[in-house]
DNA sequence: AATGAATGAGGGTTCATTCAT
DNA sequence: TATGAATGAACCCTCATTCAT
């Protein structure tokens, strides 16, 4: 399984693979290049071959996350901002999330070591992005924590729920459904038309 | 104010005070001993006259938050299982939460840290306690979902929406309110009748 | 056994007492200030009322073992040299060691900390002192290996035999007899004129 | 002779002998790896990089002794449990102990040390083993003082001999010269004949 | 594509010791 | 006759990182 000509060509990978694994398991401080080299049978200079540094080894883990991310806002800005693009945004996001559950575990739990870790800023624009596509710019504060739990519950879900048996998928839409009545708790139908500093009259 | 005569016994008060900001400012990891005696201007070793590791500091900073929750959670199990109790349940839990929200940063932030740190496994129990009690015991995924929700929205809430303006005791009414309808939305109403074990026929 | 009040007076002894305990059973070095005073329920700081250094808890420690040996050297210093009074020095020191057991456990096995411990360079004062009064001014090599063996037996013996089964008063007989017949041997009565084993007839 | 080239690839080697000299010199606890490390002018980090730990070094410098007793013990057992053989054992031991004097002295003066340092444990065994190779199975308490004094004396004398002129060569057979006599008068010729473990009639 | 050897900075922890009370 | 609080120095050890090969 990892004979040495298996291992021909695909360190970077395997280094990820490991790296991922032992940061979402032990945490991102606890865990020493030494550690990630010694499960790999390699030197720690080899990992310093295909990483500049451990910092380095974080950012590509993120590098196949952030840009579906990406596109994913871009689709948003460019749809009507109704109810059902709020649903299908986080339908899609769930959709995202799916794939990348151990790095969202990491993220999750290792926020204090990712804050300063560049990603980390990063990534927290991408909320607040998400979030001001999910909530209505005036929304009451309660609305507000709809939004946030919203997407909160989908990011730390999957591993909130490790000690509640279940099938995985039928878990994650679990997650999804809640999600969905929260944003749709949050964007009330008939708020906007009752609002009386800007006569937003979208009656039919 | 900092006088080493004004400082004269309330030391480990001190150490505590700026463990704890470092601590959720930095990350348990990233904050070392030296860096706390420096902010302190005592010695690390002064730090050990008045705790025996690293790790203890960290109890002691636990010990005024684990018996309220310890007392709340007898309590709910004293009381009819009924929704009004949840709803209780979750309003004592979010005032318990309202002086403690440092240490909940610090906890959230920092969860793979804490994991191994004796701290974390108590404490884990004490969520899934409450989660038993907010939750029906057979209800479905959906359901179980809401309550972790209602739990998790409670921790993250106060700092997740720092972004957020607002007044902080307002914002923590926000989040109790979305809690308390997410735990709502879990016991719907018509279930219960259905149940075996105690014929409760709520007439339609 | 040790109430507080029993206690009162007698604390400069119990401090010797477990400190020559912990020293012998762990080793000077290894042993802390902090363990003694812990196991005498006192602070460290008590032990400095009663104390001036660590090393000087040892000093106090070997007070009682060095006036009986010096005793021991004046005498046979009184004495003519003849076989007899050699058998005798050694008899009388075996009679010294017995009670001062643990404490020779401790310079044996703690050489090298005791050393430079000044209690080190007199303690080695008295032993050439002791090896000179053993040997013959000019005798052979082998001759002073007997008395140096003689000597290390009585300082070793008892707690290299601790693994012999046996009464600890009649093991302490039986070494003093090898190192007497050591001694013995080490002092032939018509030593350079007849040595038997190679009819060397060194007659004048 | 220590420039840095000429240092390359042994410096595993000069790790070994500086933190024999020193250990020997100082004593295993009051010498510190920073110490060993400045004498080599190298960090202290270098020297985790040659050995897992500060005991690993001792492990180390072991290693060319045990095995060479072990197979001396091997050697033994084979053998008919003669006086010769007897004889023979500790001949072949003396010139073991030749070249490793300096770890023997440091062995002997740390005993407390090296007693918790896992070699402590393996050494005693062999100790022991040797030790029932010299003696008669049910010989005297006499007896046995002379076995373990003949095997005391080969460990400690060449540096409790240090204060005594003469060649190291020729003290070494004056050592393994009265060690014999000490192996031979521990077995008796006239008592194994003899040995029904009663009725020793020993004729005249 | 990787290693062997090393470094500098810093980690948590323990020590003997001091001194005002 | 002790203690509470603190210190300074040192401890062993680990880390991310470098660089010649």
């Amino acid at each position: 399984m990892s004979t040495p000509q298996a291992r021909r060509g695909n360190t970077r990978q395997r280094i990820q693979d490991v790296a991922l694994e032992l940061f979402s398991e032990q945490g991102y401080e606890k865990t020493s290049l030494r550690e990630i080299a010694e499960k790999l049978e390699v030197t720690k200079a080899a990992l310093y071959y295909h990483f500049k540094t451990k910092e380095d080894i974080v950012i590509s883990l993120f590098q196949g996350l952030t840009s579906p991310i990406d596109e994913l806002i871009v689709w948003a800005q460019e749809q009507p901002r109704t109810l059902e693009t709020k649903h299908e945004l986080i339908r899609r996001y769930s959709e995202s999330l799916r794939s990348a559950e151990p790095l969202f575990r990491f993220m999750q739990e290792n926020q204090a070591a990712v804050r300063d870790l560049s990603i980390g800023e990063r990534f927290k624009e991408r909320m607040l992005t998400l979030f001001g596509l999910l909530k209505e710019p005036d929304s009451e504060l309660s609305d507000q924590v709809r939004c946030i739990t919203a997407l909160f519950s989908m990011h730390a879900g999957m591993f909130a729920m490790q000690n509640v048996e279940g099938d995985p998928e039928e878990k994650r839409k679990a997650i999804l459904e809640v999600a969905t009545e929260l944003v749709t708790a949050a964007n009330p139908p008939n708020r906007r038309p009752v609002r009386p500093d800007s006569a937003q009259t979208e009656a039919p």
